[in-house]
DNA sequence: CACGCGTGGGA
DNA sequence: TTCCCAAGCGT
């Protein structure tokens, strides 16, 4: 009988694992919750340079919990899921105030912060502490759908369940912290979605994917559905100094809790237009004057954007709506913009012509 | 439970 | 150009 999966992945590792990540110096329960949450669905090379950036401004619990929320979510503009920049923070206070600035060692008590799921919890224990924990992203998904020859998609329960089941066995009492980054390795580096390199795998000789054939068609994927057009009218306000009116987002849905330029939903003509944004913002304007159509590309529908610029007589007041506010075109550093707009207030030239 | 939530890179 | 995906979680 050949080695356990355990023992075979930590060989593995420690011929070929990566062990030089930002995040695996100095594996404080602060820095690995951090690098969890910043690579949820994201990928390693884009996470790094906002990692570095995000713990020289925020070294620990402390100075997180009590940072402007502009603040963090400044240094998450462009990665995108910013809800999890508003609930690290939410996180980090509750921290703060309810476990004395120290992250709790138990997985319920990590489940209970907000943006830490059974997965992340479990990151924290293994990595942090070296605890036994079982973590399930999407590479130990993949492996174990593989190594199982699982089928069914990862969203179904009893998918889920199954694959749970087998991460638990599969989680070793010793050497926890390397065969947690083992596995999520091996799916990265070996065990890709795409040509896997079985040839190198520790666990090639007992898959049952590779034994059936069914590699390439494990894990299976969601049917997935059309992706439905949507329109939007984005106001570009500037004032004689060439300042940009810039709006907060609903704390949900796109963007959410990021600045952007103010929105329609609706089609308007450009005659009502100075009338509208008087109504909706209180700030007097003409001179309407559309732009360049163009199309971007969202992860469940395609966004049409009609950028109308429109002129503001003067030079802007200080505004009491604390939702609104007045920014130089150029740039806008301390506040979290998507990078969507970024673009299309730094460049709007080199936008997509529709 | 199904869906919403971003972005940049690769095929 | 277009599509798909990558260290999930909240609702």
């Amino acid at each position: 009988m050949a080695d356990s999966v355990a023992d075979r992945l930590l060989a593995w590792y420690d011929q070929h694992g990566r062990k030089n990540l930002p995040w695996h110096e100095d594996r404080t329960p602060y820095r690995v919750w951090v690098s969890e949450i910043m690579l949820q669905q994201t990928q390693v090379t884009t996470v790094i340079p906002y990692y570095e950036a995000f713990m020289a401004r925020f070294p620990d619990v402390k100075s997180l919990a009590e940072a402007p929320v502009d603040d963090v979510l400044q240094h998450w503009s462009g990665l995108g899921y910013y809800a999890r920049a508003r609930n690290l923070q939410k996180a980090a206070k509750a921290v703060m105030a309810d476990h004395g600035g120290e992250f709790p060692k138990d997985q319920e008590q990590l489940e209970a912060l907000t943006g830490i799921g059974r997965s992340t919890a479990a990151a924290i224990l293994a990595q942090a502490h070296g605890i036994r924990a079982s973590i399930l992203d999407g590479n130990v998904k993949r492996v174990l759908a593989r190594y199982h020859a699982v089928h069914g998609w990862p969203g179904q329960t009893a998918v889920l369940r199954a694959l749970w089941e087998h991460a638990e066995q599969h989680t070793p009492h010793e050497r926890v912290r390397d065969y947690t980054q083992a596995i999520m390795d091996l799916g990265a580096m070996v065990c890709t979605r795409r040509k896997p390199d079985c040839e190198h795998c520790p666990l090639a000789d007992d898959c049952e994917a590779r034994a059936q054939g069914l590699t390439a068609a494990l894990p299976e994927s969601k049917p997935k559905k059309a992706k439905p057009e949507k329109e939007t009218w984005l106001l570009m306000i500037e004032d004689d100094a060439g300042n940009l009116l810039m709006e907060r987002r609903p704390p949900s849905g796109i963007w959410g809790g990021l600045w952007s330029l103010p929105e329609l939903d609706t089609a308007i003509t450009l005659d009502e237009l100075p009338e509208v944004a008087e109504r909706e913002l209180g700030i007097a304007c003409d001179d309407a004057q559309p732009l360049s159509v163009f199309r971007h590309t969202f992860s469940h529908y395609h966004l049409h954007i009609h950028p109308v610029r429109l002129r503001h007589a003067g030079t802007a007041a200080e505004m009491d709506n604390s939702d609104l506010a007045w920014q130089p075109r150029e740039d806008a550093p301390t506040l979290g913009i998507p990078s969507p707009i970024r673009k299309l207030l730094t460049q709007p030239e080199q936008t997509t012509l529709l």
